[in-house]
DNA sequence: ACAGAAAATGATTGCGCTGTCATTTTTCGT
DNA sequence: ACGAAAAATGACAGCGCAATCATTTTCTGT
């Protein structure tokens, strides 16, 4: 239906305030763009329309004529998570006070859902991506690949990246940890995951790897299970632990919930940390150094991720081609603290 | 720039599916809108045409056409807090299957932040919102107010909401606790309480009130600070309040952060709990039961709130003034643990 | 003061979709 | 088998903005 006379309830336009001001459309819309392209003169009655009139773009029409939003999206596979709370600071302070603004996908650990995501936000034309892992489905990679916008994956550092990267190298944080364990004379060292999504396996497959080459791999010492973490199940997978090797002396937890619910259980059963059982814990959330014992960690750059991939896309998205180091390994670092510090 | 000849890599639009499959676009609009006003014959034809072109609605174009989205936006005070992160669940857990999908807008505490994000989601036509307090600025409110879609304000219940509203009385599960407190025999009991946002301040006020009226108020047991509650938090906080009284037998916190740094502060000055320390917690997330001893806590039904939250707001999208009870009491449950249960 | 360059501004058109209303086809009762 | 009602389909215009290119104004050096 057109519509002659604007009814007074609606939205202003563009040029509403084009009129207002005494100018042409696209001068408001540069005046907004772009204000330096602007004459002073045109510049201050422009901005002054927008105030008297209240006016706000419409993001829609912008979108629709310009190809592309302010829009970046981020993927992250849980909100639950700590640490993905942690890389969404990091990106946040890295958008404050620019003109964008970050989309939350949460694809609850599903490469299908995460798929789905990834092609339902490209319908929307971001100025780019964020996605948390590099184990996308083969067209999840695809639309990646093919994105009109920049990508970084993060957490991850692997060949193969589809743009641009930021992360470090878990296995080689999964065999700090467990070469900690021994220096500090653990002979049986055990390991619990849940979840078990593809990194939670790789870092499982580094500790195997590790203890194998070590001579203390123990089978039975590896629980597992595809459930969700939380610190309820470090209590449970302890318990599982203890029960198929009671002589297990120290354990890697492959998260800090799963290490508190650890230590807990090991306080209910009067198993004593770190003499009779090191814990030892991984990402390193605030939680785990206030803990009595304090668990020893390997900290994951979390935050520091978050931010670094923001810088790297906002700079990309300023210049495609002008971010230099495409993928950056931030590394980790080993905390150590009483849980396995025995006498 | 017209260009009549469409280059390969373009995507393909509504009109090339029309082609493709030898109807009208608005036709292939309605196939994909509302399917059961099209023939069978017709629909068929369309779904194959959208299939063989890999065909992607555009939503900016949708938006501009039809003056509103399938967005739904979520605004939050933080996302670290895991009061939110089960919000989030329940929320999510809603839209699941609908053709809506979530946008979160994190203001950080900050209701001018929180203003800002406010206009900028309205600009987006958004299909609804949620907002995560009744403590909008003036001009916040008057957003919300004049707002051209639903909108539901979630956690507090206060007088007068903007539209609809669901979460529980705050004020009654501090007192509940409180009085668990007294129950238990406890008769000098603290209060802590980090970031003091609005909500936070309420619920001292009714630990005060209660406190008078029981006469059990000691203003020195009264302990806050305005920054981030967190853990470590949660034993500095407990630290301060034994030294400035040494007398105290119990502590209600604010949150669950605090409560588990404060029962890890006491366990580090070889307080016993819960014979010379009561502890009770507020929240009550998965850590607190699994702590040791357990930690007593005012459960608050977080995750009930988002499901209920995106129930009324999706009915009242399908019908403005569908909804009946437009302001739900969700109630809160004292969980009572070891940390309160003295001989 | 003037030509030429640079800066500022504007007219036009189309982005891809949906609302409106008109037209065509199908269905149904008698 | 016929007309009326209902269902299905389509033509057209416009949503609000920005890209393009043309035009006007201002600035520069001599």
């Amino acid at each position: 239906m057109g519509r002659k006379t604007r009814m007074i309830s609606d939205r202003p336009t563009l040029a509403d305030v084009a009129q207002e001001a005494g100018v042409s459309a696209i001068t408001v819309s540069r005046t907004i763009r772009s204000p330096e392209i602007v004459s002073e003169r045109a510049r201050r009655k422009v901005e002054a329309a927008i105030e008297r009139l209240g006016y706000t773009p419409d993001p829609a029409a912008s979108a629709l004529a310009s190809r592309t939003t302010s829009t970046i999206g981020l993927l992250v596979p849980s909100l639950t998570n700590n640490v993905f709370a942690d890389v969404l600071r990091g990106v946040y302070e890295g958008v404050e006070s620019t003109r964008f603004f970050v989309q939350i996908g949460n694809y609850r650990y599903s490469a299908l859902h995460e798929e789905g995501l990834i092609r339902n936000f490209l319908s929307q034309k971001p100025a780019g991506l964020i996605v948390s892992s590099t184990d996308q489905t083969p067209e999840g990679r695809r639309l990646l690949e093919t994105a009109p916008c920049p990508v970084v994956q993060i957490m991850d550092l692997r060949d193969g990246a589809v743009d641009m990267s930021v992360g470090f190298d878990q296995v080689a944080a999964v065999r700090k940890a467990a070469q900690h364990l021994l220096d500090c004379g653990y002979r049986r060292p055990g390991f619990l995951s849940a979840r078990m999504d593809p990194r939670a396996q790789r870092r499982l497959n580094g500790f195997r790897d590790f203890a194998a080459a070590n001579g203390v791999l123990g089978e039975d010492r590896i629980i597992t299970t595809p459930q969700p973490s939380s610190v309820g199940m470090g209590g449970h997978l302890l318990e599982q632990l203890f029960s198929q090797a009671p002589d297990t002396d120290a354990v890697l937890c492959n998260n800090d919930d799963l290490a508190v619910g650890a230590l807990m259980e090991a306080k209910r059963r009067h198993v004593a940390v770190p003499e009779q059982l090191g814990i030892c814990s991984y990402n390193d959330i605030e939680m785990s150094r206030h803990m009595v014992p304090a668990l020893t960690a390997v900290a994951t750059p979390r935050r520091e991720i978050g931010q670094r991939a923001i810088e790297m896309l906002l700079a990309e998205i300023a210049e495609r081609g002008s971010v230099r180091d495409r993928h950056l390994d931030l590394g980790s670092e080993l905390m150590i603290r009483e849980s396995t510090r025995r006498a």
